[in-house]
DNA sequence: CGTAAACGTGTTATGTTATAACATGATAAT
DNA sequence: ATTATCATGTTATAACATAACACGTTTACG
């Protein structure tokens, strides 16, 4: 069987069931409204900007508001289940939460898609010359923008 | 002699008189207001949020209004002469305009403190993990979230 | 159990950042 | 001189995010 665009069903289950043990661990709650908002990251598998969340879970929570989403973001952001994506003011779910801690995001800065990278020895690079420079690195998650393939495609044939 | 706060008048004079020849010899110019708002950041020497510009400059053009400041930072911005800090949603002039690109920006999420670099040969690393997973560099300016000396002690005294 | 503390959500309002759209004025090219 | 291009003025609004306080729910612990 060949994988389908947003990866199979199944796939969403075990990443929304590892969120629920990480969570657990730690003694915080994925909490129903929480949980909604990474399902629709995890389902998307694409970056979504707070608004649009908004309206998708108006759905299944008439009564949302902006608050209701950004709590649940920065919660899920605090646990590590979802990147805060700066250079395009949208959010995207950690599609492998259980492994390596990301490093790197590649972010394209046409369409929103994102590639999660790890690669400690750079990071441990990028620290050196943030040290060098006086400063501390303070999170462990660089965001790159760049075109993914399609967009760059695009960007060449509008000459 | 030793360097003021905000580096001596001088320095300033010859920072904007980069800014003139280089906007010169690309046939763009670098008119009164764009001069302001340049000349504000590189005096300033930290980054600076765009309302707060917008507060500055209406000193000397009371009739400013949000176009008039976002309109000139786009032109610093594409003209190589300011950085727009994605991480504070703030801007913060180029030091050093003549010189190398910088590449890396080193920028504290708590005072705005920035640093910027220029290291060629870890940007094209940086480029060969992108091109691995299918994008490619689309700004040659890459954050790095951090946090500046005075900063960190800080929070470490807030324990 | 009971009850207090901590946590999560609802709700309203507002703060902050940025752009659209169209009019007008200044400059440059020929 | 005239026209095209560029820059700015002006008004309105879009897009992104948080403050503040009320209320309900869960947890800790005597």
């Amino acid at each position: 069987m060949v994988a389908t665009h947003s990866t199979s069903t199944s796939a969403l289950a075990a990443q929304l069931s590892t969120a629920e043990s990480l969570c657990a661990q730690r003694g915080k709650r994925l909490t129903p409204i929480r949980r909604k908002v990474l399902e629709i990251l995890l389902t998307e598998h694409r970056s979504v900007k707070a608004y649009e969340l908004l309206d998708l879970i108006r759905d299944v929570q008439p009564g949302a508001a902006p608050p209701t989403v950004y709590r649940a973001l920065d919660f899920l952001v605090e646990e590590g289940l979802v990147h805060r994506l700066d250079a395009i003011n949208a959010w995207a779910a950690c599609m492998d939460a259980a492994g390596e801690p990301h490093d790197l995001l590649v972010v394209c800065t046409q369409c929103g898609a994102v590639a999660e990278l790890s690669d400690p020895a750079l990071t441990r690079i990028l620290e050196e010359r943030v040290a060098e420079a006086g400063f501390s690195l303070s999170e462990h998650e660089t965001e790159l923008r760049a075109l993914c393939g399609k967009c760059r495609k695009r960007e060449t044939h509008a000459h």
